[in-house]
DNA sequence: CTGGATCCAGCTCGATACTG
DNA sequence: CAGTATCGAGCTGGATCCAG
């Protein structure tokens, strides 16, 4: 995924300043909570609370969580409105329709494969 | 990604069956480590020491930890060379190259909106 | 309805030591 | 070299309460 070895020398300052970074967003968007709200949302406008009913077995507070960090690294847009009792709206931004292509084809692969992964359990079993 | 409303009936019961299975191999594959291994040994055959020079920041832990559950799920395949000091070799299985193409893309994604998000960051700190 | 904050039980992960 | 086991500090995440 990254460049591994550096010169000490300046021009490689900006490579390894973009290196560390790219670690971190995957490191931020290479977790399960993530992947799901990116998939949830498609390309829907959904409600926090429906979101929540969406994504089996989120909790509140990890809803919340992921929805800041995503909205930190601009993979969704977040639109209040300001009426009462309070609507907040969330899509996806380019770059998180971009990712959704790739979670989208882990979804795929995920079906595609489970006969071959279950086969694969029994046997790791004996 | 799922259905996620099952009636009663009995011919419900292996649906619900695949879906929680689909959702526990999500839960497992969708994190750092594991989706860092399966780029990391690539189309190549890497030796559990490589492997760990290749991951950066991986715990031996972590490493081993994967590893089983990788195996485990058919994603990787483990062969042993009884010689002295012991030789394991570790590639992709087909399912391991079909995930594969998907954390390609994730990796393809990160570099290509690098830009992005870092802007989308700045303006989230203001 | 959305979401921030707090508490704390339980799990994760790194370090370390030990085997074949 | 590869792998297992154990221990403990620290983080995670669910529950709960409060606020706009």
């Amino acid at each position: 995924m990254v460049t591994k070895q550096f010169s000490g020398s300046p021009e490689d300052a900006d490579l390894r300043r973009a290196d560390s970074l790219a670690r971190e967003i995957f490191s931020d968007v290479a977790n399960k909570w993530a992947l799901l709200i990116i998939e949830a949302v498609g390309e829907r406008t959904l409600r926090f609370s429906e979101l929540r009913n969406e994504i089996e077995g989120i909790s509140h507070k990890m809803l919340t969580q992921n929805l800041r960090m995503l909205e930190r690294n601009g993979l969704i847009d977040r639109s209040v409105h300001p009426t009462v009792p309070p609507r907040v709206e969330y899509t996806l931004t380019e770059a998180g329709q971009g990712l959704r292509g790739t979670v989208d084809g882990m979804c795929d692969w995920t079906h595609r494969y489970l006969g071959d992964i279950e086969d694969a359990r029994r046997r790791f079993g004996a």
